[in-house]
This record gives C-alpha cells, structure tokens and sequence, in this order.
DNA sequence: CCACAAAATGAACTTCGTGTCATTTTGAGT
DNA sequence: ACTCAAAATGACACGAAGTTCATTTTGTGG
C-alpha cells in the first residue's frame, strides 16, 4: 500500500515552519522577511516550502490564527475566574502586553500591524481585516458598559461615548505597543502605567493616585 | 562656461519627482513602491532619478519634509488668531485629519505608517522616527496642560496623567485614521465624532451632549 | 528486505528591481 | 551658429527572490 504518511507527522512540519517563520518575522517584519529566509531557518530545502505554505501570506494567516486561539482560550478562563470588570479587563490587557512584551515575540507586534496596513490595500483582505479589527473593539466596549451598569465604573463615564472610549483606547493601545515595542529591549512597555491610567480614567471616583510626569513618558 | 542649469530648475525637477512619488506612494503603499514606479509615473528614464535622490527612503524623508513644513506654518497662523486652547486643538486635528481624508492624500497615510514601522527596526533611522513620534505627544500635551489651568476644561482631569493622556489620544488617532483612512473611500473618516468624544471628555461638565452609538460606529 | 509511492531535494530557470556607464542631447556662453 | 560641459538617456550587468521539476531519499505495506 501507499505509505501515507501520518497527519500527525505533516502536522509537525507545518508548526516547524510556522516557528521558523515567527523568528524570522519577529527579526525582519514582514515585508523584507522572505520564503527563503524561513525555510532556512526551518533548515529545509528551497522548493520545499510550496508543498505546504505557496506564500508568505498563509502563513501569517496561519500564526495569526495560533496567536488567536490562544487568546480566546486564555479570555475564556479568565471570565469563568473574575470577580469583577476590572480585573477582567486588566487581566486580558496585562496578559496581552505582556506577551507582546516578552523578548522572543518582541519585533513579532510591529510585523503584525505591518502585515494590517499592507493588507488593507488589498480589497479580498480588507474583511478579514477589518472584522479582526473591529472585534477588539466591540469586546471591550461591551465590557465597559458591563462595568457601568453594575455600578463598578465611575457613572461620570455616562456622558461619554463609550464605543468611542474603547475605540479610542484599543486604537491607542495599538500604536503604542508597536511604537515602544519596536523601539528596542530597552524601552519598556509601560504596562501598569498605562492600565494606571485607564484606571484612573474608569474610576476617578475612588482611584485618584496621579502618577507624576516623569514616571510615564 | 559651463552652462551650469539654474537651481530653480534643478529645484523643479526634485518637486516633479516628488510629486510623482506622492502619487505612486499613496496607490501602491511604501514596500510595494519601487524607484523604477515613480521614474515611470514622473515620465523620466531608468538611470535618471540616482542624480537627485539615490534611495526610495530619501525620497520619503523629502516629502515628509515637505508635509512638516506646511503644517508647521499653519500652526503658526492657528496660534496667533485662535481664542481658546479648545478652538487651537480641533482646528489643528480638523485640519490635519481633513488633509489626510483628501482622496488623492489617502492612500498616504498608510504608507506613512508602514515607513515608520519599518523603519523603527533600522537602528540609525529609529531616533528620527521617535523623535517624530513624541513631538505630537508633547504640544498636545503641553496644550491640555494649559488648558487646565486656564480653567477651561474640567478641573476633574486633575487626576488624570495629562501626558498619557495626551499619549493616549494621539495614538489612538494613528490608528484610526490608517485603520479607516485606508478602509475606503466610502468609510469616512468621521472627524466630528472623534472631535465630539475628546470635547466631551475635556469639558464634561459644560458639554453633555452624548452621541448615540450608531452615530459613532 | 523488497517495492513503490509519497516526501524531500536542490539545480536551474524566470522574473524583477537596482545600479552603472558609455553615449546622446541640451543649452548657456562666446 | 558653434562649442563643450552638464544633463539626460536607456541598454546592460548584476543580484536576489520566486517557482518549477527531474531526481533522490524515505518509510510503510507486502
């Protein structure tokens, strides 16, 4: 019979390629890495790499939806443990940004929000896209509306548009951790800092540490 | 004598090159440009454009040369007529954000992003790029600052950190405007609405009004 | 341990952008 | 109108990445 060989083994091959492709994206970006580059990082042979992955896009895709099954799986435990909106909320953005932060997948964030501008040019992408875009958005939103009803947030945020407010927040949280993430091991993501300052934004009210200016910039 | 060619001509070819950059720029995004595109859209031959600019990143910096330039003129004029800091901030993000929605500029930001994203990992061009980065945060931040203390937004932000707050909103408009700006032309880029939840988040008190959430996404 | 099909290889070909340079064109000064 | 150096041209060489494919290797069923 025809030795097929086992799922579990091309299985293999592709997290193989995928964890070369995330070095050599995290360490290039996306548009200077090449097919090349990854598939001697995976130290495979040229025309190799067609029979799984034909182009740099599937398997950016192909991370993309690793990086994101983590994440829902990570959200899911987490609503199941949290007390309260809050610790929801500071939860999910300490576990993000701190996974962002960490030095291997480092240059991985800015590769991604790379791949988005890029991609956006590209009209069969641009759903895809913008659905991964909006979601962020639309999650936290309804989060914050969470906390306001039950009380938990400052009822001063009444007056503000508060899918703005997320919107706001989520788009500001992108720029900033492709900026101080690109900018090198050295500078620090400022992580608390800037969960300090959305807290202190939900909950003037009963949080009115203010932190000084040479602490936060 | 040599007839050496004046410097206003030298000067006119530079701007037709510009200008032809712009255009291949704004439609193909930064990676995708190549030198030979924007020789061809300005119409001149193959070996030409290395006499006045060697690398398409040289070509880049001029126009954003250019850009800095224009804006920083009309800030000067802003200041001298504006009344109140609020008038001095939403003229300056209406017209910033306005230039940006031009349809013949759209396709610009993107590339402005993905210059700066690249380039963030290319260690001699990073602190230009921050330097860039963090000029914005600060006017802003330092126009905020005044604000409160000129008494005209509300005293309440005294718990906020000013600068990430200024941080914050900044960021959030790169995002926004890349994430829309190169959605299509049929997303608009919604400047009201950003304009109206910033004021409602500075002066809460004497403006109330609350967009619905439809208004908004 | 043999056969054989799938898996893997890497040389070779194609394509494309960059950069060079010998040659032609242009235009200010005489 | 003529000269000559600067400006402009475009054919060409080069390198790098993508892609193909004939050949070799691998490993399972018989």
């Amino acid at each position: 019979m025809s030795p097929k060989l086992s799922d579990e083994r091309k299985e293999r091959r592709r997290q193989q390629i995928l964890e070369a492709a995330k070095r050599v994206f995290a360490e290039k970006g996306f548009g200077a890495a090449t097919l090349k580059d990854i598939i001697e990082e995976a130290g495979m042979s040229r025309g190799w790499i067609y029979l799984y992955y034909p182009t740099k896009e599937e398997i950016f895709e192909a991370l993309l939806d690793h990086q994101d099954a983590d994440h829902e799986r990570y959200l899911a435990g987490l609503e199941a443990s949290s007390t309260s909106v809050w610790e929801l909320i500071s939860a999910s953005y300490s576990m993000r940004l701190n996974e962002w932060a960490s030095s291997s997948d480092r240059g991985l964030m800015p590769a991604f929000y790379e791949y988005f501008l890029v991609g956006w040019r590209d009209e069969a992408r641009r759903e895809l896209l913008r659905r991964r875009y909006e979601k962020g958005i639309v999650q936290f939103a309804e989060l914050l509306q969470t906390g306001i009803d039950r009380g938990e947030f400052n009822p001063v945020l009444g007056v503000l548009d508060i899918s703005r407010l997320a919107a706001s927040f989520q788009e500001g949280i992108v720029t900033h951790t492709y900026a101080v993430g690109a900018a090198k091991a050295n500078s620090p993501m400022q992580i608390e800092a800037l969960l300090d300052y959305l807290k202190s934004l939900l909950r003037p009210a009963t949080d009115s540490r203010r932190p000084s200016r040479e602490e936060t910039l």
